[in-house]
RNA sequence: CGCGGGAUAGAGCAGUCUGGCAGCUCGCAAGGCUCAUAACCUUGAGGUCGUGGGUUCAAAUCCCACUCCCGCAA
């Protein structure tokens, strides 16, 4: 067996598995060591860490149609491949080599959220549930039959990183169950409905900058959604400086009168902003270099900002 | 050597450019006002200005080194 994978999570189903005598890892794939950190150290991926304290062998190309890494694989005579968050789309080539194929698992309930974003999608968008799906990989994304579904609930209050660390603490488990029942042959493959597919994309930093026009409620999804990437941000300007503010955490009030969009109020130790329909409450927010600030604290040192505008 | 912001009272910040009494808002304490209050008024306590060195009659402020926190980028 292959395992392809490169972030945290997929970090922890390698964990399980290489504790399982169940599965026998040939190879775990994951990306090249990459500077990370503001000092740009070269860290290898957690993946990586994990594979060789299990000591599994490593492999870390570049080009995922060198000749010599398909070989490689080849000769490992995988009967199947598992890829959880690796990175990079895998080329046709490379998906033929197993005969059994490759399982992939995707956190949504597919066909919806297609795509690299799927939990803040589900969350920007208000879903009242999501959930974790297994497929067989084809040729285009998110787009093979699925082994297996599991779905849970999105309260008023997930966020990406409540929600994200559910999926790790689920996922591995029910991936590896899975896996199981597939190779004794105990699972059929059911080909996604299509025409139901709906698709997220991968967020840039320009995402997550908020826009006062909409609503305060569509604003509370995205500071759930996108926090710690690419976080829900503003600007506004603060002693002749164009500053960044990150929030945090935020309450919408829809049936409030609003204010025009962007702007700041005070009432009490409370921080409202205006929005296209409704208040949205700020209850922590980050200024650009600084620590997060609870609304109090923000009003203490930011007060020149009152009855100013964030920027749209 | 990837780029940048920051460290000053319990909290958040100004003051640094141009060296000269340690400040603002909030909180805390006491008193007052009030039917009453989280509101308002008066007073008060609370500081190793991140650390170490240097320049100077004099350093939060200028120079050098270091530690820690954070944003960008990846």
């Amino acid at each position: 067996m292959l395992f392809f994978g490169t972030q945290d999570w997929a970090a922890e189903v390698l964990r399980q598995m290489a504790e399982d005598r169940f599965f026998e890892i040939t190879h775990v794939i994951t990306q090249p060591d990459q500077p990370t950190g503001r000092k740009q150290l070269l860290t290898p991926s957690p993946v990586k860490q994990i594979a060789l304290a299990a000591g599994l062998s490593v492999l870390q190309p570049t080009d995922l149609k060198d000749p010599s890494f398909l070989r490689q694989i080849k000769e490992s005579d995988a009967e199947l491949a598992i890829i959880i968050a690796y990175g990079r789309i895998l080329p046709e080539e490379l998906i033929s080599i197993t005969p059994r194929g490759f399982i992939n698992v995707h956190p949504s309930l597919l066909p919806k959220w297609r795509g690299p974003s799927p939990i803040q999608a589900a969350i920007a968008a208000g879903d009242e549930k999501t959930g974790i799906s297994i497929m067989l990989i084809d040729t285009k994304m998110d787009h093979g039959p699925l082994l297996a579904q599991m779905e849970f609930p999105l309260s008023e209050d997930a966020t990406f990183i409540n929600t994200m660390k559910f999926v790790e603490q689920t996922a591995p488990s029910f991936l590896i169950k899975t896996v199981k029942e597939f190779v004794e042959n105990k699972l059929a493959p059911q080909t996604q409905n299509h025409a139901e597919a709906t698709y997220c994309k991968l967020l840039k930093r320009e995402d997550g900058r908020i826009d006062w026009n909409r609503s305060a409620i569509e604003i509370e999804r995205m500071v759930r959604a996108y926090e710690p990437w690419p976080s829900a941000w503003t600007t506004a300007t603060h002693e002749d400086r164009t500053m960044r503010f990150k929030l945090l955490e935020v309450k919408a009030h829809p049936d409030r009168d609003s204010l025009p969009p962007g702007t700041l109020l005070r009432s009490d130790d409370t921080l409202f902003v205006g929005t296209g329909a409704g208040l949205l409450q700020v209850l922590s927010i980050q200024p650009e270099g600084k620590k997060t600030l609870s609304a109090q604290d923000f009003l203490c040192g930011y007060e020149t900002l009152l009855g100013k505008r964030f920027d749209g």
